[in-house]
DNA sequence: GAGTTTTGATGTCTGCACACATCGGTGTCA
DNA sequence: TGACACCGATGTGTGCAGACATCAAAACTC
């Protein structure tokens, strides 16, 4: 199942890039794309301009395709994260999603509790106390499954579409944290229960309770991940001009 | 000062894919848009591509290129953010990016209590009384100016580079809200004390006293500008499978 | 209605002309 | 002689035109 032949050359290009094996200032050529991949021009120019918008490369006249610093890319293109939770970034890669998760979903559950339609309300009810069951009785796969549904749920009924498209990157740090092995066998207990918490308090339009039962979740997780953390270095972005 | 022709194509389209004018489904055919912006099978293709990867649009063999709904377009990308912006749904673009930046920055400053630089912490100091000058005085493009200067600092401080990226968009939000006028010419005096105090909290490393204060100004903006979305309509992204 | 053929649009490749930033040589002036 | 401004050569991206390949929708056959 492979995909288009630009598709591959931004994989390829996207992925070296972000990987560090083509580090910033690096100038490419074109030409020497197209031998280097087997490809016709037309298929590096159309990759070139994709990777251009996601702030990857630049382009200029004479010179050639620069390849630009971390700083330039997009951090918030699924791509780009793909392609860092692939990479030796991957650590910081998944503290920013989470350090952003958990920002957000407080206060998306305050605003599910204002804003969410009545059926997807019921559904966050059906699916916290489902997920409390599984995770009492230890089965893992259908309670992680649960945990993504819920999230997915929770971030969709804020009725902000950029919470909402944050649902993806969600499940990317939740199947990353069984990866890691930081997913304990039987859920904390308080944890479930904050669940169905936050559900039944969007369920009757408890706004603060609801932000306060996402905040209990989001720091438990938090406090639970930063041990794994503290080794990832940090990058401060340069506030231009 | 006219970038190059598939920029311009990139711009065209997306403006008016964005606009509703190109509505969810329509078809495009690439000959049609050849002739139509008069330019040449090349420039549209990379145009397309770019398109593509922002979730504009699909393309299918034997049909054409589809516009797709606003549930699969990039709601981070700038462009689209941009296009958004200036398009019929500025108001609710502005709240979605209202409420992100209310639930980010609080972690941002309670992260840059703990992360940032000791440089960024000083000169956040320096700009925070600043500020208060200005806004005391009634200085209001001054005032403006160092706002921005303050919540990018900040964000970038941080030491994520996801809530760093944001600083682009919130001046967006910031210049918007003083061309709605929703701006006083004396900015409130405790909101201005709150300033000092996140710039001050971060100083000394008190991550809670910091994300207290900056859930102050959030909570406070919030309030202020929610009059006036009231009448905008949300959108509900259906979590998929 | 299941399988096959036709068709039409995108996908890919190539040769060419042009724009233009960079570099190096040339000329001028002190 | 040396410093500096000018200017043309060069190389690389940008844009154009046309050909063929591919492949899935649609039409057709049985």
């Amino acid at each position: 199942m492979t995909r288009s032949l630009h598709h591959r050359a931004i994989e390829n290009l996207g992925t070296r890039i972000v990987s560090g094996e083509l580090p910033a200032g690096h100038i490419m050529l074109a030409e020497k794309l197209e031998d280097e991949l087997s490809v016709s021009r037309s298929v590096i120019r159309e990759a070139v301009r994709v990777l251009q918008s996601l702030g990857l490369v630049e382009t200029t006249k004479r010179v050639g395709i620069r390849v630009l610093p971390p700083s330039r890319w997009n951090p918030f293109d699924p791509q780009v994260i793909r392609w860092r939770l692939a990479s030796d970034a991957r650590g910081a890669q998944l503290r920013s999603l989470a350090e952003l998760r958990s920002a957000v979903e407080p206060a998306a559950a305050e605003l599910a509790a204002q804003n969410a339609p009545a059926p997807l309300r019921l559904e966050l009810v059906d699916v916290a106390h489902a997920m409390r069951d599984a995770g009492n009785k230890g089965e893992v796969p259908r309670f992680l499954e649960l945990d993504i549904q819920f999230h997915s749920l929770l971030l969709s009924g804020s009725g902000n579409e950029m919470f909402a498209n944050l649902m993806g990157q969600v499940a990317e740090t939740l199947t990353g944290r069984t990866v890691h092995g930081l997913m304990p066998d039987h859920p904390h207990e308080a944890a479930l229960q904050w669940h169905v918490d936050v559900a039944e308090a969007i369920a009757r339009g408890d706004a603060s309770a609801a932000r306060e039962a996402s905040d209990k979740i989001m720091r438990r997780t938090m406090s639970q991940m930063s041990e794994t953390w503290t080794e990832q270095p940090r990058v401060f972005i340069p506030v231009h001009r």
